[in-house]
DNA sequence: CTCCTATATGTGTATATACACAATTAATTA
DNA sequence: TAATTAATTGTGTATATACACATATAGGAG
């Protein structure tokens, strides 16, 4: 093998790097959620607080926030909104709509933080001095 | 909004943050190889190099080398060989299933070299001088 | 050789992601 | 006000991800 002379290179890429920790992580956090015993994922987590965070967020904004394509987050509702985790309305016309969390959303995530926790701090551990570092950087990325 | 008290903390969630960098990362790479004319994305770049760079491997060793779900990895292999970019074959009996590239495999690589290098200097240079801890920490985090 | 076990691959189902395109509504301009 | 443009949301299609379960094969115990 290794005929391509560009091979060596290729294998420092940041985007296979980036993909592959990215899979590592959520695997980790999704160890520690099913814990809870709520069928909550890490990425409806993500969902929930960027909604809870924001001030009567639209579609849109949210999905700006999360860096995650508009139809993709809108997937994302769909399911969330059957498993009873959000609610979406329209204010005034038809044009915009907005979500917010349940009632059995916030109660998800007060349940789920626990174990949340157990996993940020656990990838805080092995992170160590270079958290600080890794957050920047994850910043840097997060904005281009 | 912001109810819940454990909100500010969530925010901070280290999952969220790398799969908002991740997806972003990979638009990013994904913008510079559109610019081939091929058709190829991030993630296939990422299996024909570790396809290309191990030695004969079979399905399962390119999953844990890229930690990427063994059935996952099939789903991906499956589209590509559509796509005529990689061949599988079985060695001795028809347990085990090898991977390889095809010309047209290698000659994509080829192809889409020059481009994935800026995409891959793009990177770099938001990074900056933090490159090196960066990579530390992404391999960190690709091995628990 | 037969049975058992470990290893490897394959399928069904569901969510995650994103592009192209469509549809609807608000805002602007002629 | 009518027509145009801009902004926002929705759908069709395809790939990405992973779990549960099924299938198939190699190797060893008896």
């Amino acid at each position: 093998m290794k005929e391509n002379k560009n091979t060596l290179e290729f294998s420092e890429c940041l985007c296979t790097s980036i993909r592959k920790s990215s899979r590592n992580i959520s695997n980790i956090y999704k160890s520690y959620l099913k814990q809870s015993g709520l069928t909550i994922n890490p990425n409806q987590v993500s969902i929930l607080v960027a909604t809870s965070l924001l001030d009567c967020p639209s579609i849109s904004e949210i999905s700006k926030n999360l860096s995650m394509e508009r139809t993709t987050l809108l997937r994302n509702f769909n399911v969330m909104k059957n498993l009873g985790l959000i609610e979406i309305y329209a204010a005034s016309g038809n044009r915009q709509k907005f979500a917010k969390l349940t009632k059995e959303g916030e109660d998800s995530l007060s349940k789920i933080y626990p174990f949340w926790k157990m996993a940020q701090n656990k990838v805080k551990e092995v992170l160590g001095e270079d958290l600080k570092i890794f957050r920047r950087n994850l910043k840097k990325m997060s904005t281009f």
